[in-house]
RNA sequence: GCCUCCGUAGCUCAGGGGUAGAGCGCUCCCUUGGUAAGGGCGAGGUCAUGAGUUCAAAUCUCAUCGGAGGCUCCA
């Protein structure tokens, strides 16, 4: 009799006993092929989350099947330690973030303990650590040398509550994501890295193993267009306005200019009497914010400056505007204003008054475009009109040199001079000053205007531990005197690093976390690099991802990889192309998402019209307490559009459309409340300690163990879709380790066996491990243990019909628990103990899969009529076609639909990769 | 508005031109000395909708509807 599956007791067993026994240290070995495995690094919040969990033990389960493959495989962890939390910790229960941020730490390599991943602890990385941010710093002085990184002004995200500059991703629909307070514009003096420089460079994804969306999303992001730039002048023939276009095909359609407000222009063009309307718009649109820049169909507002410019192409007199519509961030911050094609510049004119030219006439119109009769501009294709000698040139949809008019107009403005074919970027320079405490230094001072880079022999520069936190929403490093003054005249930055910059070269600090003599070993550099599998999620696509491929492009550049380089040549390895991506193969987990809510209870009482109800009451109810004689509609809100309730009453969906002025009563919300208010069905939503819906991944472990809790989250999602927590489902990955460790742990059955049952079981296993190799390669962990589940039932049932002889059942949980193991660690080494196996299964050799076995040697072969099945015929597994067809047509099935004539046609359909061989005939 | 992905059993998901699949849940039966459990039998699907291609479409194509994510005055 065998004892019951107690994972408690075998979990912490084997997790002490794989760190004493270094199961998991990974050392260079150049007779060794490797694999470098890498999940995104942590933030230390101080409580590891379910989407923890759900992000790194299936890439552990795919990291320790390669080892078990042969590879030397590196899977290392970290913590990406910088950031506003700690700060904000600092400040509210004033905790200083170095132990707020090392006590969470400790807590959380505890709690990546329990999930029993064969991370290498000993390569662990802090980003927060001087011995880490020594390199940041070092980085960053090279980049300054290199001018990557600058010093500029920008229009940076400014948060009056926090007296901060915030990042893009910090901020969500216009507010600061903290505060939810709204963000303005500013221009601020700042320190950038030249990522546009390698704009181009980062658009070629070749060999790049990566999500297609993220790809795309990388890409739309860069925003590559293709144009022209061309200079207009003011009338008198001063200030050269620069514009760029994709349409200069359009030049001669341009009726007015319009500068964004920011422009260093506006300033010098404005005439006079225009002077305190133009400082009056500029100052609204200073103070206008992120929200209501984003309102859709805003009306086009702008000022005109009492200057007109010359159209280069025509020298026609226009008239230049100020509007909030032409954004300083985009191209140079200047437009030309072609309102018959371009919808913006359309409304603009519409509102101004402004005339509105037509250059490109559609060809197959009945009616000609006239700016009389035009209601919204025309951006399709069509003949260049009004456009003095590239009259007739044919625009298409083509964008660039690819459209014939562009193409022409190009050649033309720049044999005239007139302007050049220009490539423009959306992506801006990346943004790294940030005014906070909790970052890595900026390792430069300032002598007046003249900057100072710290020496090097002086890195790292350290943060101040006796700081004061005060609620100022500044870094406490600005009223640091003994930081910041350096002497009577220099003084130093006290700006600090974006956390990004830190996370950019983590997986290289992973190499070799205690080196102090360079960012990495050289030679575990050449050994490791680059990193074959990243996992992670997909909300890092534009910002790490980008600023990681970026890193590494100019870390290559400036020769940070040559020691590197020079190790693999004398190893035999090609270095070629080895630094120029971070990571082969990216793939995105999706999340965990909170379960179902059942929708609020409602009656409705209002007029019935039509199919619908118009309600103008409903009220939110106890579950089911229909009041008595109630004739209106009552049931659970199933789903709700706009103001269109569904209501499910007795099965049955009714329509309640919510009148504007309907009472709505919700008891636990006094006072006025609104349609928006009612609560539906099946709402999954993110998990949140608002919501109540958290998921603690120690409460299961305590549950279930961390193996069944691994085996859940790999076989009840769709891996990279993530989707909602049902903890019920549980019980299947819970039922199928019990009945393993059952079937293992119960001893070898006394049954003599069966040649054709342990045949068939051989069978089984081999074509199983077909499906967890496929199913491991492609992440798609549920499918891999959707098949060990059915593999179990059927040896369940065979060992219960007494099919398995002794022999037979040994060499099956050989290679059973082998496979088990990447997925459940723990139970599978404790089973592999108790067989009398050698320490550890995670050493084993990975099932060798073999085709010849996994053969099936009968199959069916399937009859159909006309494309529809009717029967089955029992035959060899490599029938040949004259064969399968005679069968087919002498079957029962085809003699009665042929009733003795002559098929049209007989086709087979050869049974391949576990599909049963076919005859379809045709009647 | 634009881009990407997705609609298969009650739920979560495989499959992907050739017989509709898994786990959970559910029905019924057995066990009640593995018991906040175990065993067995079974039901359940117009593969979102409509058209096209094909001997054959859940699968390929197009359109429509619905869902998720990203970008968004990008000149």
């Amino acid at each position: 009799m065998s004892e019951t599956y107690q994972p408690h007791a075998i979990e912490v067993k084997w997790q002490r006993k794989w760190d004493e026994t270094k199961l998991y240290r990974s050392e260079v070995d150049w007779d060794k092929p490797k694999h470098y495995a890498l999940t995104m690094l942590p933030y230390p919040s101080g409580d590891l989350h379910i989407g923890h969990w759900f992000a790194m033990t299936p890439s552990d389960a795919r990291a320790r099947w390669m080892r078990m493959k042969g590879y030397n495989v590196l899977f290392p962890m970290g913590f990406d330690a910088f950031g506003l939390p700690a700060e904000q910790a600092a400040i509210s229960r004033n905790i200083h973030p170095w132990k707020w941020t090392y006590a969470n730490i400790e807590r959380m390599r505890e709690q990546l303990r329990s999930m029993g991943a064969m991370f290498d602890w000993e390569r662990e990385a802090i980003s927060c650590t001087p011995e880490y941010y020594k390199w940041s710093e070092w980085f960053f002085k090279r980049f300054y040398e290199q001018g990557i990184a600058y010093r500029g002004s920008a229009m940076v995200n400014w948060s009056e509550s926090l007296q901060t500059v915030l990042a893009n991703e910090q901020v969500i629909d216009g507010k600061d994501e903290r505060t939810g307070q709204p963000v303005v514009h500013k221009m601020m003096e700042q320190w950038f890295f030249a990522i546009t420089k390698y704009a181009d460079e980062l658009l070629d994804f070749e060999g790049m193993d990566w999500p297609e969306s993220i790809k795309i999303m990388q890409t739309n992001w860069i925003g590559r267009s293709e144009g022209a730039r061309a200079t207009f002048h003011t009338e008198i023939g001063k200030h050269p306005i620069e514009i760029y276009t994709t349409r200069p095909d359009t030049l001669w359609g341009a009726t007015f200019m319009v500068l964004a407000p920011e422009h260093d222009l506006v300033d010098k063009i404005t005439k006079p009497e225009q002077r305190a309307a133009v400082a009056e718009y500029i100052h609204e649109t200073a103070l206008e914010t992120e929200i209501e820049r984003m309102l859709e169909h805003r009306e086009k507002t702008g000022v005109f400056t009492g200057a007109y410019a010359i159209n280069p192409v025509n020298d026609e007199r226009i008239p230049i505007w100020i509007a909030d519509y032409v954004m300083i961030t985009y191209g140079t911050g200047a437009i030309m204003a072609v309102p018959a094609h371009d919808q913006r510049d359309f409304e603009f004119a519409r509102a101004h008054d402004l005339e509105v030219r037509v250059v490109i006439q559609p060809e197959a119109m009945a009616e000609p475009l006239t700016s009389d009769s035009m209601t919204e501009a025309y951006d399709g294709p069509g003949v260049m009109v009004n456009s003095d000698a590239m009259d007739g040139s044919l625009s298409t949809w083509r964008k660039g040199r690819k459209n014939p008019a562009i193409n022409r107009v190009i050649d033309w403005l720049e044999a005239t001079g007139k302007g050049e074919e220009a490539v423009n970027y959306r992506l801006r320079d990346w943004l790294i000053s940030r005014q906070r405490y909790w970052g890595g230094p900026i390792p430069m001072m300032y002598d007046g205007d003249e900057i100072i880079p710290v020496p090097d022999e002086d890195l790292p520069v350290e943060l101040p531990e006796d700081v004061d936190f005060m609620p100022t929403g500044r870094s406490p490093l600005t009223y640091h005197e003994p930081f910041f003054k350096v002497n009577d005249s220099v003084r130093r930055e006290t700006d600090t690093l974006d956390t990004f910059m830190c996370s950019s070269w983590y997986q290289l600090r992973y190499l070799s976390p205690d080196c102090d003599t360079a960012p990495f070993d050289a030679e575990e550099a050449a050994y490791w690099l680059p990193v074959d599998v990243y996992t992670g999620g997909a909300e890092h696509a534009v910002m790490h991802l980008l600023y990681t491929r970026f890193f590494t492009k100019v870390l290559r550049d400036i020769g940070v990889y040559a020691d590197a380089a020079a190790a693999m040549r004398r190893h035999g390895r090609d270095p070629e192309g080895a630094f120029d991506e971070p990571m082969t193969v990216l793939r995105n987990q999706g999340q965990v998402l909170g379960g179902e809510r059942q929708g609020d209870f409602v009656l409705c009482s209002g007029r019935v019209v039509g199919e619908r109800m118009q309600a103008d009451r409903v009220e939110v109810v106890d579950w089911n307490q229909v009041p008595a004689g109630f004739d209106g509609i009552f049931g659970e809100i199933a789903h709700r559009t706009e103001d269109v309730l569904h209501v499910n009453m007795a099965g049955v969906t009714q329509f309640v459309e919510v009148l504007p002025d309907a009472g709505i009563i919700i008891p636990e919300i006094p006072g006025e409340n609104n349609v928006n208010q009612l609560r539906h069905h099946l709402d999954i939503q993110r998990m949140s300690k608002s919501k109540g819906n958290v998921v603690n991944p120690d409460e299961l472990v305590e549950k279930y163990g961390a193996d069944v809790v691994r085996c859940y989250l790999m076989f009840n999602f769709d891996w990279q879709k993530g989707g909602p927590w049902n903890e019920n489902n549980i019980k299947g990955p819970q039922g199928w380790l019990h009945d393993v460790w059952e079937i293992a742990t119960a001893g070898p059955p006394s049954a003599e066996g069966d040649a054709a049952a342990e045949r068939d079981i051989e069978r089984k296993l081999h074509q199983t491990i077909a499906v967890i190799n496929r199913g491991l390669k492609e992440f798609s962990f549920n499918t891999a243990i959707a098949e060990q589940m059915k593999f179990k039932n059927a040896l369940k049932a065979a060992l219960r019909d007494d099919c398995i002889g002794a022999e037979v059942w040994r060499g099956v949980m050989n290679q059973m628990i082998r496979l088990l193991a990447p997925f459940a660690p723990h139970i599978a080494e404790e089973m592999w103990l108790r067989l009398g196996w050698d320490y550890s299964v995670h050493s084993q050799p990975w099932p060798e899969y073999d085709a010849e076995k996994a053969r099936e040697e009968m199959v069916d072969l399937v009859v159909m009529i006309n494309g529809k099945p009717r029967e089955t015929i029992s035959v060899a597994v490599d029938i040949e076609r004259e064969r399968a067809q005679e069968l087919a047509l002498s079957s029962g099935a085809a003699q009665r639909s042929l009733g003795g004539k002559a098929p049209k046609r007989a086709i087979f359909i050869p049974g391949r990769n576990g599909t049963d061989p076919k005859v379809n005939i045709v009647v």
